[in-house]
DNA sequence: GCAAAAGTGTTACTAGTACACCCATGC
DNA sequence: GCATGGGTGTACTAGTAACACTTTTGC
C-alpha cells in the first residue's frame, strides 16, 4: 500500500483550572528539532496499540497523572506538519482537577510546565495551531455540566466558576444572576467550608450533589 | 518506525433531506470481503495527500456529487476493526440539499443508494457502528442554523423543516410553536410559491436570507 | 477605618409552552 | 362534502437581564 511511510502520532492537551485560570501542560524539548521549545505531550503510534490506548500511556508517563478524562479532538493531516516525515497527528483533550494535579505530581524526565491559555508560550511544530483549536473545542465542553464537574469534584466556590464561565464564554456575567441559575439547577450543595485566607470575605465552598446531571449550562 | 503497515483510511457518511426524511448514502459492494453487503463511501489514504484531499475525491469520484459540505467526525483505531491488516480509519460526514443530488446524479461504476437513518440496511465491516456515530455527530451539528442552510438552501416549507427537527430532537414538536419560533429569528421570508401536487392544503415555501446568521436552533 | 471581594432581592422583559379552530386543496 | 394537511392567536409560565447596597475579612 502507498501509505507505508505515513507515521501516526498523538497529541494530548491536558487542561486544569488554576486559581480561576483555564490553564494547559506542556513540555520542555530537551533534543532537536525545537530543543528547548515548548510542545504538547504525545507519542508516536505502535503498530499494536490504538489510539486511545497510547494517550493513556502518555498521561502516565509523561505527565505522571492518572484520572484525566480523555476524549479525541481532531485528526490534523497536513502534508508539511512532519519535518522529514510524512506525520499525521490525532489530537486528545484532557481534562483533570486542580487537587488531583497536586497530589499527583511527581518526579519524572520530563520538564512540565501548566500555561495560562491566554499566554502560551513559544511553542515547537504546529503545535501553536494545535493548542488554539483544542481550547476551542475544551470551550464547547465545558459548556456542559458533566464536563465542569471533571474540573470541579469539590471544594468550589462560585465566584470562581464563574471567572472560569467568564473565560468560555469571553464575556462577564452578573453574580447575582449567576448565583441564582446555579442554585435553581439543584446541582450543587454548600459543604459548609469557606475559602479562606484571601483577601476580602471568604467565599462560600460548594461541591456538586451526587446525582449526575446532564445538559448544558449556557 | 512500528507503524509500517498500518494503513489508514477515509470513510464517509454523506446525508441529505428526501421526503422530510434523513438519507445517508451508502454503495453496494462488488467485491469480497462483504460482497453484495452495502458499505460507507471511502479510500485509502495515499503517501502525497490530505484526509480532506482524499475525502473530496472520493466524494467526486465515487458519489458523483459536488457542493458537499464535508466535515471530520471520528478517528477509530480498534485493533480488530481492520481483516488482515491493520487499518485506522478517518470518518467525516458530509451534507448536500436533495435538489443538488437530483442534479448532480450521474452514471458512475458505483452501485449508490439513499437510506433512511432509521431504516440502515445490513452493512460491512463495522461500518453499522460507525454509521450511528456519524448520525449522533449529524444531529448535533444540525441544530446549527448554519448546517441547517446546507440541507435547505431554498424552496422549503416550514411542515417539512419541522419533520427535519423532530428527528433530529427525537420528539414532536407544535406547530405553532415552531412557525412562531422560526418566524421570530428573522432569518428566512416567503418566496411566493407553494408546495403544490400533495393532499391538503399546499405549504407556503420559504428561503434563507442572504444574512448569514449563527447559533443555535435548540 | 478602609480596601477587597462575597452575599443578597426585586422588577422588567423575553422566550417558551400549551392549546383549538379555520382554511385550501384533491378526490 | 369529506379527508388531508397547513395556517393562525392568546394566555400562562419560565428564564434571562438589569440593577445597588450590605457583609465579612485582612491589613
Amino acid at each position: 500500500m502507498e501509505d507505508n511511510g505515513i507515521l501516526l502520532e498523538t497529541l494530548i492537551g491536558i487542561f486544569t483550572i488554576e486559581h480561576s485560570k483555564i490553564k494547559v501542560l506542556l513540555t520542555r524539548r530537551s533534543e532537536e528539532p525545537y530543543k528547548g521549545y515548548w510542545s504538547l505531550l504525545g507519542n508516536d503510534l505502535a503498530f499494536n496499540e490504538t489510539l486511545e490506548n497510547n494517550v493513556t500511556d502518555v498521561v502516565i508517563e509523561q505527565a505522571g497523572l492518572s484520572n484525566v478524562n480523555v476524549e479525541q479532538c481532531h485528526t490534523f493531516s497536513n502534508l508539511d506538519r512532519g519535518l522529514e516525515d510524512r506525520k499525521i497527528a490525532v489530537t486528545f483533550i484532557g481534562i483533570i482537577d486542580s487537587k488531583t494535579v497536586e497530589l499527583k505530581r511527581q518526579q519524572n524526565s520530563y520538564e512540565l510546565g501548566w500555561f495560562d491559555i491566554e499566554d502560551i508560550p513559544k511553542t515547537g511544530f504546529d503545535h501553536d495551531y494545535l493548542i488554539n483549536y483544542m481550547i476551542d473545542f475544551l470551550k464547547k465542553k465545558l459548556l456542559n455540566i458533566a464536563s465542569l464537574k471533571l474540573l470541579f469534584p469539590s471544594d468550589f466556590s462560585l465566584p470562581e466558576l464563574q471567572k472560569v464561565y467568564e473565560q468560555i464564554l469571553d464575556k462577564n456575567l452578573d453574580r447575582r444572576n449567576f448565583r441564582k441559575k446555579l442554585l435553581s439547577l439543584d446541582l450543587i450543595e454548600e459543604t459548609g467550608y469557606f475559602n479562606e485566607g484571601y483577601s476580602g470575605r471568604p467565599a462560600k465552598l460548594y461541591k456538586f450533589k451526587s446525582l449526575s446531571d446532564e445538559g448544558d449550562l449556557f
